[in-house]
DNA sequence: GTCTATATACTGATAGAC
DNA sequence: GTCTATCAGTATATAGAC
């Protein structure tokens, strides 16, 4: 087992899923991108549908791990939020080809629902365990959890599109704060 | 020209492509879908493409037209608001594969980048000039406004999605009050 | 305007040599 | 493990009768 060919194979599918969207990309486009031959594709995924949903996994596992190591040594949780927030979109500045791949494949029915659901919970989970805590502390509004866990994702997809769509705002201090700001007090108990 | 067939495959790409995506679905199964033979297609629309860009043009403006009738008639600002917002919420929910089809093409390289700009823009366009409004009148967080303009955007889409997929939360009182609540502390000047 | 029939090209996946 | 060559199926779009 080669992993370089395999992992070129991963990178060459990402980019162009991405930009062209899954069924829109030929396994032999993904084989000639990565320089390897079409049948070593199907060497190493069983079909196209397994080299995606592979790589929808992991990218949503990197985004998780970076989150949850943000979160260690907090003192409160308005800080510790601003951490993970922080993590987060800084992850997804230095990976914008794998932020843009997620926001288009975790609404598409290219991927099955099973495997949508499943890495949604896995970061989901974490963070709603969080806001619990926070609520239980009186710091958090007291909003129906999992519709307060569903707006803070759709604040967090929103906010990356809008960095990752004008760049230079990420270099201003007075967007990266603001943004946390309206997240925070999207959530705060007043 | 015939006004129902055309209507017919109009209706029958939205459900296809928001099921299976734009190309999962082939022009002949539209077709079918619609009642007619695929060369009446290619009659009403030049390309597929071209059938995708109308359906997604004409879906948002639906939703537009919602939301700005909405708009008449209201004294204060955060009701202004929330008459909007509750607008936008139960056209979803009578159109819920408008929404689906919409919340998955808005992020989709199916469409080019020039249609989607221009169907936010139309959109965007009109609620960035009431939330101008708000914050000249000191009613509104002074966050800069193509950011808030974004995120709010990202809870509407999130609050729809929650609803969606559970819709026994849209009969309770007290969900359709915090999607509200928790929207409108997220960009009120506290 | 609508149909049937078809042209042309490309697709995912496999077989078998090396 | 990786390659070349290829199969069988399906795609978009067109042509021409009605």
């Amino acid at each position: 087992m080669n992993k370089d060919k395999k992992q070129a194979i991963l990178d060459a599918a990402l980019m162009l899923f991405t930009r062209q969207g899954y069924h829109a990309t030929s396994t032999a486009s993904v084989a000639k991108n990565a320089g390897v031959a079409t049948g070593t594709l199907f060497h190493h995924f069983a079909s196209k549908e397994e080299l995606l949903a592979q790589l929808f996994l992991s990218v949503k596992q990197e985004l998780a791990d970076e989150m949850r190591s943000a979160l260690k040594g907090a003192d409160n949780l308005e800080q510790s939020a601003q951490d993970i927030w922080q993590a987060g979109l800084a992850w997804a500045m230095s990976n914008p080809n794998k932020q843009l791949f997620f926001q288009q494949f975790c609404m598409s029915p290219a991927l099955s629902l099973e495997i949508r659901k499943m890495a949604m919970e896995e970061v989901l989970g974490f963070l709603g365990a969080l806001l619990h805590q926070g609520q239980e502390a009186g710091v958090l509004a007291q909003f129906p959890l999992d519709l307060m866990l569903e707006n803070c994702h759709g604040q967090f997809l929103a906010t990356t599109q809008f960095f990752l769509d004008n760049p230079e705002r990420w270099q201003q201090q007075e967007y990266r704060q603001a943004c946390f700001r309206q997240f925070w007090q999207s959530i705060a108990r007043l």
